[in-house]
DNA sequence: GCTAAAGTGGAGGCTTACCTCCGATAGAAG
DNA sequence: CTTCTATCGGAGGTAAGCCTCCACTTTAGC
């Protein structure tokens, strides 16, 4: 991949480590401070200083990209791993796959529904990868037609995001959930 | 009530009418930025100088539970209102009742997982009211058994935290969850 | 090696928030 | 109306984050 969010990976060989590292370091802040981690912190856990990181991501937002967009990539492709499960094992197989996804970043969740530009595109990728493997749920009968995707991605980032005493209340949690998007 | 969060309400009326607007401010300021408002904003909103706010809440958890434990209290008898309901019908309601506690909050919502001293009574006092509800529920056979109060507060408040298109989305969503805490 | 171009990093100016302190003010009591 | 005192409020010191700018360093290519 040549560009990431957007923004073009340098050329030279320092600079591709600088880059690196600020991502590394980005998504690190990111999840454990949200969206409003500092960038002088992300510059200093990078061992980079504070104008390499502007210089390759002018914004905020850029940096935010950069991080996210990658793995969103690896997610809506575990559409295609999912696709051979019985319709609702699929469904289900993917909305975990989903919750690995956003469990270690705050910042995801913070992201998710706010409208910003680039951020658009990125639920419009995943909303694609995962309207198919619900509409077949619902077409066989394994999943209630009262849903939508919309409706079940935030169900299920919202739950996620939520904090918990350990991974088991989690998992017991997300496990209730989905046996209510269960047709009866 | 003579006290609000371990904070004492003052006794000369210019101060009680600070005091008060303070609390309104807050209110406000913690919904529309979460906990971390800026008190100076809230000051301000309130019309009162920061000296103000500082010498009658002498920390941001001060105001933060002079803010919440009134309406908490509300929320914890609301469990009586509803103990005359169906068991399962009585769970949904309260459950729904505290959705509306929540929902506007989202200051609440970040603070609902922490174990910050004083909000861990607050915890308690709300699972001590839904706690019998969903016991109930459960005897009777209109919930399933393998969810905890703890489990049932975590779906819900992180469900209603989430951001929705509109309202009826957030309860078509919770609808969805309260399908799955139903026994089959 | 040498050199041009790409890349670096942090000092410094700006803003915003936190919190303290104390001269000024306004309610309560007589 | 006066006096006493609780209360006010914001100036100002401190800290932290944002972002720009440019003298310096490193790399790639010859």
């Amino acid at each position: 991949m040549q560009t990431q969010g957007g923004v073009r990976r340098p050329q030279r060989a320092d600079a591709r480590r600088n880059f690196d590292a600020l991502i590394a370091a980005a998504r690190d802040a990111f999840a454990e401070h949200g969206t409003t981690a500092s960038l002088e912190e992300i510059a200093r856990r990078a061992g980079v200083g504070i104008g390499t990181l502007y210089r390759n991501f002018p914004t905020r937002q850029d940096l935010f990209d950069a991080v996210y967009l990658g793995e969103l990539d690896a997610l809506c492709r575990a559409a295609d791993d999912v696709a051979g499960l019985e319709p609702w094992d699929a469904v289900a197989a993917w909305l975990r796959r989903f919750v690995g996804y956003v469990a270690t970043k705050r910042a995801i969740y913070e992201e998710i529904n706010r409208d910003s530009e680039m951020v658009r595109g990125a639920r419009e990728a995943m909303y694609a990868a995962f309207e198919p493997l619900l509409a077949r749920a619902q077409e066989s009968g394994a999943a209630r037609r009262d849903v939508s995707t919309d409706d079940l991605l935030r169900l299920v980032s919202g739950l996620t995001a939520g904090g918990y005493v350990d991974e088991a209340q989690r998992e017991r949690v997300l496990t209730v959930a989905l046996d209510g998007v269960r047709a009866r």
